[in-house]
DNA sequence: AGGAGTTCTCGGCCGC
DNA sequence: TGCGGCCGAGAACTCC
């Protein structure tokens, strides 16, 4: 569930479910996913008394601010939240429990526990891991297509790993990467130093349309249940490349492809989306001006499944 | 059985 | 040879 959209939708969510709400007490019942400070009976005692103040979200974190403290949270793969009675029973895979003083409780579930906490006095979050090393945000003004030129250097990596890495962009993952490749034409296999000038300005229009239509639509629920409160969005009905394997291309009737690229389940459509030989740069040279040592013996297989 | 929406760590390779 | 940077693989855990 988690990529920017959700964590979007999440953020907004919850500032109008706790905002206003003072802690009572909390109870850790998982201590790994309290990450700082290390002892997790720290982590309760330093939020007893405090008030949500609002959530805020950098990337893929839910930054939720309190008097005095900022608790970083991330959902990994299956991590949620959500607004109970106290007295309503405890779900299975209920891992940290914030216990307000109005008799309501915020519950973070998990159930593959790959989820974090981290507590920092307000302040001190942005200049720390896991916050320090993020790259620029898609939704931002400031990503213009220049900035996203910025970001991505002269990195040789296939494009898809590099827009998956979030010290380069953060919020996009493996739905809306796929995506957004397939609406722009890019194989996601393609050298980033290799794509061209349009290619690029098709990627960065992509990016910020697909994520921008996504969180307006309140995120994709893709395997997930949607739950009571923090109900997820309605774009997976919306997906043209990502989980459509063996479908046809909205824009060519192909039928979609699945691969593996960087260890990832990948969805391309064989038409739209070409991978260019690095030699069909569109000028000569093949192999009498060997330009470049710059290929190291890359490319083993293009083969896909 | 083999993944599944994420990220961190580690080992190997390349180049300076 | 040594070191830093980069890249890809594997691991973290549970459920279906």
């Amino acid at each position: 569930m988690p990529e920017l959209p959700e964590v979007e939708t999440v953020c907004r969510t919850l500032n109008e479910l706790i905002a206003g709400k003072e802690i009572d007490r909390v109870s850790v019942k998982l201590p790994r996913i309290i990450q700082r400070p290390a002892d997790p009976d720290l982590f309760e005692v330093q939020l007893a008394g405090r008030t949500f103040r609002s959530v805020e979200r950098r990337g893929k974190f839910l930054r939720l601010l309190l008097d005095g403290l900022v608790l970083v949270s991330h959902l990994r793969m299956e991590g949620r939240y959500g607004l109970y009675k106290q007295e309503e029973p405890l779900e299975p895979h209920t891992h940290v429990i914030f216990h307000f003083t109005d008799g309501t409780e915020l519950r973070y579930k998990d159930v593959r526990q790959f989820g974090t906490m981290h507590l920092f006095r307000a302040g001190d979050e942005l200049a720390s891991a896991p916050l320090n090393k993020l790259g620029i945000e898609p939704l931002d003004e400031a990503f213009t297509l220049e900035a996203f030129k910025r970001a991505l250097g002269k990195r040789s990596t296939k494009i898809k790993p590099l827009l998956l890495n979030q010290e380069v962009i953060v919020g996009l993952g493996n739905i809306y990467v796929d995506e957004a490749l397939h609406e722009a034409g890019v194989h996601p296999e393609t050298e980033a130093n290799l794509l061209k000038p349009a290619e690029l300005e098709r990627l960065h229009a992509a990016i910020v349309r697909t994520l921008s239509a996504a969180v307006e639509a309140g995120g994709s629920s893709i395997k997930s249940y949607v739950n009571g409160q923090g109900e997820m969005g309605m774009f997976q009905h919306r997906l043209r490349a990502y989980g459509r394997t063996g479908e046809p291309c909205d824009q060519c009737g192909s039928l979609i492809e699945k691969s593996v690229v960087g260890g990832r389940g990948t969805h391309v459509c064989p038409t739209c989306q070409k991978l260019r030989g690095k030699s069909s740069t569109g000028n000569k040279s093949s192999d009498a001006s060997g330009t470049n040592a710059v290929k190291r013996r890359l490319d083993g297989k293009t083969g896909k499944r």
